[in-house]
DNA sequence: AGGTTTCTTTACACTTTCTTTACACTTTAA
DNA sequence: TTAAAGTGTAAAGAAAGTGTAAAGAAACCT
């Protein structure tokens, strides 16, 4: 059963690039110059895709929109193409929704590696895996091997939001900033309160972590294994 | 600091041609005309090259195959040169683990602006690798010779700037000034602690430094080759 | 309203990191 | 050659960051 990815970019070479690279991995590619196209369909027949490629620069529709776009109607993994590196495009990207970002040029090696640590975390119906948890992210349901866990709404945010961006370093700012209900103070301590509650909750600890570490100085980071 | 690139090539005018031309870039180039030879050295001495130029129709051995084999020990950057300019030869390529690929004949200033892309890249991507050092930003992760060291904040942030300034003379004041976290006392001996402890964990000898050579009445040096 | 749940603040023990101190050693320059 | 200045680093002290229990505040029910 091979994938279908809905490719936006209006560059030829790339499109072709692309395309046949992708074909190696056994995946279709469905290709769209104009956004616009790209977004009716979608909407059409959305369950045929199992993730985007979107270039940020096209003609039309600017990339961010389309993101959000595709995001208001659906879960599906987004990857944002831009030729611009900046931080600040990098930002706006993952606000409008998008999964991963990829400045050009790239390989597409590195693109194929992003896919595939996608697709390992989105499994179908919004249900994310990691190690012995299971994320429902629709029904804002925990289990861990099997067995319900009862997260409040931040919590469960959190959570997800570590999963999301496993592997990577989290500063309390950055994660007060991405979930909605909590604000971020240089002193408070409520951040830790409730990353301690989760971790006690899904029977971690924090001197030994399984999920969550603590970078000292820094954050946290997930540890996705 | 000039970076060394291994040229991989038999045809001796394109051996020539490039030298000369990426010696005006301030490259060291080593060239091989034997893919088998080429390979030995490689892996000898892999630290001591920065990319990969690699000719896909060579004698003995076939190109992707050496691709591949250079891959599967290191991640340098290759560039492919093919006189084939099929489409499917590119996939190959990059399925190989290539980075990029052009085709021949092509100008030796496309050449340099793909070098000078990679380059970027590499470091876009947020780690820089310098002698046996691997320097990951965004992980804050230190590994020598695939081996984590653990660093403090501020160790950190010492060690990247003084990659970043490579073979330029940092005052003590200068240091400070760069990192946040360290405040600069003309008779304070943070610094220096620091500079120890730097030392101490990745390995090195104040005396007979690897990395990090004191500059008597001035400051520190990395040296990056 | 009262009771429940969730979130924030406070407080304190504990850990990790940073700075200072102290002394041996090295380099410089008169 | 010798005093002054600079450097290396162990060890102790100071400061900053973290974990979490418990109490207080806010939001959310019926």
């Amino acid at each position: 059963m091979s994938k279908t990815i809905l490719l936006i970019e209006d560059d030829v070479d790339i499109q072709n690039l692309l395309v046949e690279y992708l074909k190696n991995y056994n995946f279709d590619v469905v290709v769209f110059a104009n956004p616009l196209d790209a977004l009716k369909t979608f909407s059409a027949k959305k369950e045929t895709y199992s993730l985007v490629i979107l270039d940020l620069m096209l003609p039309q529709m600017d990339g961010f929109d389309v993101c959000k776009q595709l995001r208001k109607n659906s879960d599906i993994p987004i990857i944002i193409s831009s030729a611009r590196g900046e931080v600040s495009d990098k930002i706006l990207a993952f606000e409008a929704g998008a999964d991963d970002y990829l400045s050009k040029p790239y390989e597409p090696r590195e693109l194929i590696i992003r896919i595939n640590a996608i697709m390992r975390r989105v499994q179908k119906n919004g249900i994310i895996q990691v190690a012995d948890l299971s994320i429902n992210e629709n029904k804002k349901e925990v289990t861990i091997d099997g067995f319900r866990v009862d997260l409040t709404k931040i919590e469960f945010d959190i959570l997800l939001f570590f999963v999301q961006n496993s592997e990577k370093i989290i500063s309390r700012e950055l994660l007060c900033n991405a979930i909605e209900g909590i604000e971020y103070e240089t002193k408070g301590r409520s951040v830790d309160m409730h990353i301690s509650n989760l971790r006690q909750k899904i029977g971690d600890d924090a001197k030994n972590p399984k999920y969550i570490k603590s970078v000292w100085g820094i954050g946290y980071k997930f540890i996705g294994k």
